[in-house]
RNA sequence: GGUGGGUUGGCCGAGAGGCGAGGCAACGGACUGCAAAUCCGUGUACACGGGUUCAAAUCCCGUACCCACCUCCA
């Protein structure tokens, strides 16, 4: 079976053609930097991560561009508030969004364009448009440039809408429009702007709009046409619409494929309506490990609409945490057996990737191998144990949650200070084993309990005790 | 007004005409000094009303409710 993925464009799921047999090339559109990101925001990055990461596994060449949107009025806006340079306030946040991302394992793009770094790009984009007819210098002098959608006559087809059905743009006065669903390819400075946020042009300085910059770079980074196009469902429209509008009057192909994943919610509505900070990467973080987070989104469908809760949070983890205890046990167990093993990913695995990136039916596979697995090892089978190992851990790899990939690595102090805790349990759990030989059960006990008042959870195994956090 | 998505057991979350994905929780059993972990077992779930069919959570018609987008949101 191939690869198989929802197309948006088509509304149905599609074979996956590669324009050039062996690669892929992806571009997904990435954050404003506007705030800080909060849970919401780096689903889009993990559910396009678990693309990547198969289309590497099953042999393609990826190239996976993800932008920045470095520079727009909410940046502005915020900054002034904050009373800082805009580009300030869009530095510190693209770092955060970078630590952010780091925590839960995603992969850093082939390339990370930012708007600002391509505004000759974006200027000659438009001048071609301008050339061709479908785009405008405003008539008021306002220095903006518009898309003419009524010249476009495909103008509407990625969201299947038709122009008359739209509500008209309010992303510029619309005094120097033709048509008010026209939209801004570049903005002219305002007097309240700062100087530092406007480049010279043919048309007088300014900025470039929203969507311009994606048609720009996705053209320079991946050519003229493409393979695939993602980012979430709110991004179709107007900003993707926009996006396929322009490039192809400019006389490029672009995308073959467009992906969209869908929200996280929370009480029902879209996050960023009700966001409390609670909901920020670094505070979800303080509750469970990246790689938890990382686990409870992946085990969702990336077009299924996640209502977030702090509780369902905590179920997943628990989750993990059954396959991790699994690798852990099955680890000490195994390590004397000798011989390479080869992993196999399960071909449920592979079927539910395949079939547009089925992730939850993927996790159930991994648990069916997990509790076979443990089987073994309850009947002393290392061998068939240590295949599982290498399967389970194979496949958790495919979808960035391997718990032994050093990207969830400890940091120094962290491994020193886990080092340190280690020598302190085990001094303790000598004394509960000399307890429990002497059959004094109710020190043993007490000596457990003090532990698990720590956080330290005991499990007897025929090897002798083992601690966990 | 236009466009798209959704409603599944105590909870989370798949599936898309016929065997109850899976996880968490619960209950029983095995194991254990007791636990923990693990294994085995235990469930008449598909918003509502009609219809099609030998058979519907799945297809059709209708209804209700929820969500998203309609020009600078992942």
């Amino acid at each position: 079976m191939t690869l198989r993925l929802y197309d948006t464009a088509a509304r149905e799921v599609r074979d996956f053609v590669p324009l050039v047999a062996g690669s892929a090339g992806i571009y997904v559109c990435g954050l404003t930097v506007q705030s800080e990101p909060h849970v919401g925001h780096v689903r889009s990055a993990v559910n396009f991560d678990v693309l990547r990461r198969w289309l590497l596994h099953s042999g393609y060449d990826v190239t996976f561009i993800r932008n920045v949107t470095d520079i727009d009025d909410k940046i502005l806006t915020k900054a002034a508030d904050q009373g800082r340079p805009w580009f300030n306030l869009a530095y510190e946040m693209h770092h955060r969004l970078g630590e952010a991302l780091a925590a839960i394992n995603v992969m850093r793009p082939t390339y990370e364009p930012a708007a600002t770094g391509h505004v000759p790009e974006i200027l000659d984009l438009i001048r071609v448009l301008i050339e061709r007819g479908y785009a405008y210098p405003a008539a008021d002098g306002s220095g903006d440039v518009y898309f003419d959608v009524r010249a476009w006559p495909a103008y509407g087809e990625l969201t299947r809408q038709a122009v008359d059905d739209m509500e008209p743009a309010g992303d510029a006065d619309p005094r120097g429009k033709r048509d008010p669903r026209d939209f801004a390819l570049w903005k002219g400075r305002k007097p309240s702007e700062p100087e530092t946020a406007s480049w010279p042009s043919p048309y007088g300085a300014g900025r470039p709009g929203w969507h311009i910059e994606c048609s720009a770079m996705a053209g320079k980074y991946l050519g003229s046409a493409f393979d695939i196009h993602g980012g979430g469902v709110d991004l179709r429209f107007p900003h993707h619409e926009n996006e396929q509008a322009q490039s192809r009057a400019a006389g490029h192909g672009f995308a073959s494929y467009w992906m969209h994943n869908a929200w996280i919610t929370t009480a029902g509505e879209k996050m960023s309506k009700s966001l409390g900070n609670s909901l920020l990467i670094p505070e979800v973080l303080k509750r469970v490990r990246g790689i938890e987070l990382r686990f409870y989104m992946v085990a969702a469908h990336y077009r299924s609409q996640v209502e977030f809760s702090f509780e369902a949070l905590d179920d997943a983890a628990a989750g993990f945490r059954r396959i991790e205890g699994f690798l852990d046990r099955a680890d000490a167990a195994t390590s004397d057996v000798a011989g390479a093993v080869t992993p196999v990913l399960c071909a449920e695995f592979v079927e539910a990737l395949d079939d547009d990136l089925g992730t939850p039916a993927a996790v159930g596979a991994i648990y069916d191998l997990v509790r076979e697995g443990n089987k073994h090892l309850a009947e002393g089978n290392l061998v068939a144990a240590r295949g599982a190992v290498a399967s389970v851990r194979a496949m958790l790899g495919v979808l960035g949650l391997d718990p032994a990939d050093p990207a969830w690595g400890e940091t120094g102090s962290d491994a020193r200070l886990s080092a340190a805790v280690d020598a302190l349990v085990r001094g303790l759990l000598a004394q509960r084993t000399e307890a429990r030989a002497a059959k004094d059960f109710a020190r043993a006990d007490a000596i457990r309990d003090q532990l698990a008042a720590a956080g330290v959870e005991i499990e007897d195994t025929p090897d002798g005790p083992r601690w966990s956090l």
